[in-house]
DNA sequence: AATCAATAGTTGACGAAGGAAATTATTTAG
DNA sequence: CTAAATAATTTCCTTCGTCAACTATTGATT
């Protein structure tokens, strides 16, 4: 088992987390990278090799004009550790284990019966069980929980403040989790969890600033600014979902009116499809087929959906000008509907050069919630 | 003359930061405050101290039980060196002199024939040659100059990529500054000084997150997020004014619809109240007194005004969850007509917890915008 | 082959910065 | 006058990172 990498100098934690997230790098180039010397990354980096975090990878390729010693880039192990992640929804526990790069390397999900913080624990803990004695032989080397939970999340405490999906009010998560489980827990937002996993390892990597936006039952925004994920001073940031963008529109939960989340949530959007087809039990699958099929009422609401999504980012942008966005989400599984649309309400709004901002839309992989928890659990060995 | 106050050690930097934005602190107060020992704080002031920076009070008020040798706290010599902030419009210069502590000393302001660029600054260098030879003697305590300019600036430059108001494309002002008045010269965004302005001198005290809304012929917004000022990857951030909040709002200069500033601008305000009181040739004044004379439907404008400003205030905060938020502007001059409106509209549509987030609204000052360029060269001194 | 230039990486001396704890300074309470 | 409490300083020490010299490894040139 490898030790604790508690309290380590900035420059190894520099290094540490520039080789996971940027891929093996020469001392040299991390020098160059992290504005230190040449020496100071050798330092930094020898306690990591010999803890068996950092390996030197063979001299392959040869750059530049040919002359000279060819660089032994320092690589993650990626196998050396592995971290279990596991999203908290109202019916539903998913789990992963993944590896220091976080790559899936084995998952998991039960079913809850009911979402009380107790029942919940219990599976929790079952689940984890399942995962670290399952294939892999991953329990000898795993130490790290992570927790992805909707709400209001205190991840310095690891309280969830409150979760309207789940109906939690204070409960102490992460000291109950490590009581079931044994391991060290880190608990965080959901949204927030997966915008970390993109920074570190998806496409916002390197970005100092960066914007994930997320479509489905609700819609969210995880925001890194300043290389650095914010929080809002109250908890809450990121409600992109309940701006409000159209006076007129229709009444949103929050109690305001024409928000993001009441024209283009997946609920939403049934609501609208419903009245647009006339069918008063139609599903969100029946109005995809539907506008797919080219039924041009029921198309107008994905299209309408799209257009708001776009507002929100659009607003987001002209706020804190990211230098990269990507949208995603289970709700974008029908994202050749919506895409257009996203653009084009994004482009229209986008003030001067933020239009330029490059936006990146994909639906949202199976298992990726979980692995955004994972991630935070990653993020708190690295930098802790 | 002090010398330059360059490359500190960061425990001098931050003692100098926290003295100066937060008043006379002990040393003790300081180490708790910075999570520093006391004795680095010793180490820290002594050279702010020698340097003339510092000044060590009187111990004056008890605290606490009684007992103990009192702290002398150590505050800022204001007088100790000048800074001079000039904000540059399109038809006038607005120059101030201010000490360390960002009060204003002496101000001047010249009007501008053409806004272009050689004519601006001979202008410049006249009016700071007045500002510096006017009573006071500022001159030989005097090394740094602000400058304020709205647009597209780079800061890191000094060039100004593009100021549609002076129809200014890539300037290099900074240079061209520093070669006419001998100073050193920081240029920066107009909001954006403002903004850092308020952040140290202002309510924005402490922040760690902070936002400032400007309401007048623009509505813009600076943000500060983990303590640090937002710039934005592509030179833009802030545009609280094309946020848009209404699908079927008035058209916008910026080719979007519905926008803030479409509906609160000055400009936007004087144009519908000229349709709503039929008056072709109303000016921004006789709108205000016909409002406050009880006319329903110029009043109404200017509560869809605040109810606009409001909503993109909830955007702002529901996005980045500030600590506190200050509203102002010369636009605000009539603000006894906007603020139960941008008070409502934010209550509205602020998500949660985000509605306890204090906003305080009140008129902008005269000067206030050269005292932010002001503002702009003591911090490129303090924290360069 | 020998040498040189170029680049990568290591090493050890050094200096700057900050912590720990003993010491000094200054006050009030008794 | 002494003890307790708090503030500030000082000294010693550790840590971290730079600097510059040095080793290592390659391709190119002669």
């Amino acid at each position: 088992m490898l030790p604790e990498a508690d309290a380590l100098a900035p420059a190894v934690t520099a290094v540490f987390t520039t080789v996971l997230t940027e891929g093996p790098l020469s001392r040299v180039a991390l020098a160059r990278r992290l504005g230190l010397s040449s020496g100071a990354v050798t330092k930094a980096a020898r306690p990591l090799i010999e803890l068996g975090y950092l390996e030197e990878l063979a001299a392959t390729e040869r750059t530049g004009p040919g002359a000279g010693r060819p660089a032994s880039p320092l690589a993650i192990r990626a196998d050396c550790e592995y971290f279990v992640g596991v999203k908290i929804t109202g019916d539903e526990l998913i789990g992963v284990v993944c590896d220091l790069r976080a790559q899936v390397r084995a998952s998991a999900h039960r079913r809850l019966s009911a979402p009380d913080a107790g029942h919940v624990l219990t599976e929790l803990g079952e689940l984890v069980d399942d995962l670290l004695d399952g294939p892999g032989d991953f329990r000898s080397r795993t130490r790290r929980l992570g927790l992805a939970v909707s709400g209001d999340v205190d991840h310095t405490t690891g309280l969830v403040r409150y979760s309207p999906f789940l109906r939690w009010r204070d409960v102490s998560l992460r000291e109950r989790a490590e009581k079931v489980t044994g391991l060290t827990v880190t608990v965080e937002n959901d949204v927030k969890a997966l915008t970390v996993a993109e920074h570190w390892f998806g496409e916002g990597v390197g970005a100092e600033s960066f914007a994930l936006v997320t479509v489905g039952a609700g819609i969210g925004c995880g925001l890194v600014v300043g290389g650095r994920l914010v929080s809002g001073s109250r908890g809450v940031a990121g409600e992109i979902g309940h701006i409000a963008i159209d006076l007129n529109g229709p009444a949103c939960h929050c109690g305001s009116r024409g928000c993001v989340e009441a024209i283009a949530s997946t609920d939403a959007i049934v609501r609208q499809a419903r009245v647009a087809a006339r069918q008063p039990e139609l599903t969100f699958d029946d109005a995809v087929a539907l506008a797919r099929a080219g039924d041009i009422a029921v198309g107008a609401v994905f299209a309408r959906a799209g257009d708001a999504i776009g507002s929100g980012i659009a607003a987001v942008a002209n706020l804190v000008g990211p230098d990269r966005i990507v949208v995603s989400g289970e709700g974008l599984a029908a994202y050749d509907l919506f895409e257009p649309h996203i653009r084009a309400g994004f482009q229209l709004q986008a003030f001067g050069t933020v239009a330029d901002c490059p936006l990146s839309i994909r639906a949202l992989p199976f298992e990726e919630w979980a692995r955004g928890a994972a991630t935070v659990s990653i993020k708190a060995l690295v930098a802790s």
